[in-house]
DNA sequence: CCGTATCCATTCCGATACTG
DNA sequence: CAGTATCGGAATGGATACGG
C-alpha cells in the first residue's frame, strides 16, 4: 500500500512535506544554492547513487523547484537551476541549519557556515517578529483551521502548548 | 545497504534532516505545537499507523527533541511533550508554512493559518535581516566550509549561484 | 488507552553494468 | 558526462491482532 498522500491536505506544513519532505530534495537544493547545477556535481557532493538522484531532480523539476536549461558548449546535456520556487526555499534551508547550528554539533565540532557576502561576515539570527515588532515564539501563536475561516473571533487553542521546561 | 548516514558530515543542513528530515518527524512536532500530547492524537490527527508513529515517538525522545512525562490521573501511560529542542524548531516549520502557502496551493485552496494570540492577526512574514537592516536573499550570502575557517578573508563563492528568472 | 508484534506490499537506496 | 536499466537488501508504512 501507498504512503498516505499529503498533497490535498489543508495544512501548508503537510504540504510542504509532501514535496520537498524526502531525504534528498533539500539537500540537493543545498547544493543549487551553493552554486551547483550539473548531475555530477550533485551526484558527487552527495554520494547518492545514479539512480535515485535522476528520480529526485525529475520531481524537483516537475514541481517547479527545478528547471532544466541546455548547457550551451556540450552535446544536449542539460543543467538544473533553481526557480522563483526554489529559491525562496532559502529560508527553509537557513532555519535548519540555525537549528541545527544549536543543537547538532558537539563544541569542538567544525561547522560549514553561512556568511553575508557584503559584510564577509555571518548571517544573522533568523527571527519572527510580531506586530508590536517583539519576537514571537510558538506560545504566542495558534493554529487557525480553514473551517474557522469566517469566525474572525479570537483564539481557542492559544494557551493550550504545554512543553518541558528544558 | 543501509542509507548513507549524514549525521557527522560539517552541514548543518545536513545534520538536521539527518535528526529530522523523514516524513512524519515534522508532523508531529507540528502537532505538538498545537498541543497534541498524547499517542492517539498523533495517531488520529497523522492517520499514521501504530507501529511508525512508535518508532518515529522514540527517535524523537531519543534525539532530545520531544520528552515523555507520566500522565498523573492515568494508569502508567506517557505524554509527549516538546523539549527547548523541540520548541526551537518553531521557524523551521514556520518557514515550511509560508512556502507552501506561497508555492503550494491553488487560488481558491483553503488552508490552515498561523496566528498572532496578541493581535489576532495572521503572523507576519518570516525575513533574514542582514547586518544593514535590509533583506537578505541567497544571491547575498555564500557557504564558508569548515576547512576555510582560518581563512577570514573574503567570498571565493560569492555570486556563483546562478538561477532561472521565473 | 497505549502500545507491541507480525505480516506483507511498496518504496528507498546503493552498487553495478551499460549506452550514447 | 549524463543518464538508464537492473538487482537485491533494507527501510517504510498500512493493516490487523494481541496484551497490559
Amino acid at each position: 500500500m501507498k504512503r498516505t498522500s499529503l498533497g490535498r491536505v489543508e495544512c501548508p506544513v503537510a504540504r510542504a512535506l509532501d514535496e520537498i519532505g524526502d531525504w534528498w530534495s533539500l539537500l540537493i537544493i543545498r547544493d543549487a544554492f551553493d552554486g551547483m547545477r550539473r548531475f555530477s556535481e550533485f551526484q558527487k557532493s552527495l554520494g547518492i547513487s545514479k539512480g535515485i538522484l535522476t528520480a529526485r531532480l525529475k520531481h524537483l523539476v516537475a514541481i517547479d523547484v527545478l528547471q532544466t536549461a541546455p548547457i550551451s558548449d556540450e552535446g544536449g546535456y542539460q543543467e538544473y537551476v533553481l526557480t522563483k520556487k526554489g529559491r525562496d526555499l532559502f529560508l527553509v534551508t537557513v532555519s535548519l541549519r540555525q537549528w541545527a547550528e544549536d543543537h547538532c554539533f558537539g563544541k569542538t565540532e567544525r561547522r560549514s557556515t553561512l556568511m553575508e557576502t557584503a559584510s564577509g561576515k555571518r548571517v544573522p539570527r533568523l527571527a519572527l517578529q510580531g506586530r508590536d515588532g517583539k519576537e514571537l515564539d510558538s506560545s504566542m501563536t495558534f493554529v487557525r483551521k480553514a473551517a474557522d475561516l469566517d469566525d474572525s473571533r479570537a483564539p481557542r487553542k492559544a494557551g493550550v502548548l504545554r512543553t518541558a521546561e528544558r
